[in-house]
DNA sequence: TTTACAAATGTAAAATTTACACTTATTATT
DNA sequence: AATAATAAGTGTAAATTTTACATTTGTAAA
């Protein structure tokens, strides 16, 4: 970036404002029905007792990526999450404690494999999107954002498959992208959808658990699976 | 955000870091054929003489969003430009002089209604996307955000007409999004899709300038034209 | 009046998306 | 052993959207 009055040959920029900076997360998880979020009740002042992300402050040494990743883990106890950024907010108010700017991360976990520990030791607990409460600063702006920017991703890009088990029916899957967008697809005209794409395999082994017939296992392909481009056009159709 | 490990009850986050941010920002234009970014020639250490996009750091007292809009005005001489957050950029030696991070937007605007003065007096130069020249410490990066972030949004809201004049031809918007998506259209086919949408309004005056027979102008229509969500699917088809 | 040239225009084929209902496999019950 | 119950699994036709493709039109200059 270019300071703009300066011609300093020290070349440092000692007149400009620091600030602080810290990093939001929002972790959705998939219980089988439900987008949730992971949430902790803060047990601070201000706003103690309400709803918040987790989160914290960006450090000397650490880029936004791994202050994140520090996070999730802190909070999870989970490495190597699928992450993204989402937006940087800085109102000017948004904290009433400091003038903090924060960068929000979405986070897709697979809510069966995180620490109940850590759950309970941060008082956190997992709400449905469409349920949550009402949480403190701009939270509520940062988890509109994320989930924007997860539908957009999740229509271009196979990343649903974070939030599920390693292996799961097309049910589950189909369960996933309709809590995913709210809405209801066709199971035939799904299946056919996701079999045209050939990014999953179909095992051997079956889910006896929610039928008597059982349904058959699948297996993202990360090989087979690459990312493409939005396609030219679309213009408000 | 929370800070963790804190029960200070001054609320004050004394014990962290503040950091230098900055904001970058990606101005495109078109000017009938390429889109075009707008960069400066460095005029001070480091990186003397190297180009580089526009940026500026923070105030104490500004959003991003204000400090995006001042620095535009700063080297267009423009208000009122449409303007999205790109990525906020963070690694730890991006910026040789001082740990800073920088905050990108990109911005669109009318290539022939910026101040030309300021063009002069910065050094700036509009370099066709393809053939910019390296740019300092992470721009190059940026300009490659940005402009996916830009070939995103265009395929889903109607926001090219930032680039072009009020009042403009078929082939200007044709040749527009064929500069966007570095791609070719049917003309046929774009004047169909682009009428089926319903964004734009056929004046009944006549560019002469390009043809014999002259072109019906168009306007875009901003009451028309509601963005709409992406429809759910498309994982990698 | 002829020429030159970009602008304007429509349709058929292909591909994709949507709507829609019955059969199958298995276990539990009788 | 037969039957009932239940979720899993499956195909096709219609509608919509996208793509490919060539001729006519209007004007000014020659």
């Amino acid at each position: 970036m270019n300071s703009e009055n300066r011609h300093d040959i020290t070349y440092r920029y000692d007149n400009e404002d620091k600030v602080l900076l810290a990093v939001d997360c929002i972790i959705f998880g998939f219980d089988g029905e439900d987008l949730k979020i992971l949430l902790i009740k803060r047990g601070f002042e201000p706003e103690q007792g309400k709803w918040s992300l987790v989160g914290g402050f960006l450090k000397k040494e650490e880029t936004l990526e791994t202050a994140a990743t520090r996070i999730l883990r802190l909070y999870t106890g989970l490495d190597n999450i699928y992450m993204e950024q989402v937006d940087t907010f800085s109102e000017v108010d948004r904290d009433p404690v400091e003038r903090t700017i924060s960068t929000a991360y979405y986070a897709l976990i697979n809510i069966n494999e995180h620490s109940k520990n850590l759950i309970q030791q941060f008082s956190a607990n997992w709400f449905s999107v469409s349920k949550a409460p009402h949480l403190i600063f701009d939270h509520d702006k940062m988890v509109q954002h994320a989930l924007r920017r997860l539908r957009n991703r999740a229509a271009t890009e196979p990343i649903g498959f974070d939030l599920l088990p390693e292996k799961f029916t097309m049910r589950q899957l189909q369960k996933l992208y309709e809590a995913i967008w709210d809405t209801k697809f066709d199971k035939r005209n799904f299946v056919n959808k996701i079999n045209s794409q050939n990014i999953i395999d179909k095992l051997d082994e079956k889910d006896m658990t929610t039928s008597r017939k059982g349904s058959y296992l699948y297996q993202f392909n990360a090989e087979k699976s690459k990312t493409q481009d939005i396609r030219p056009f679309g213009l408000k159709i």
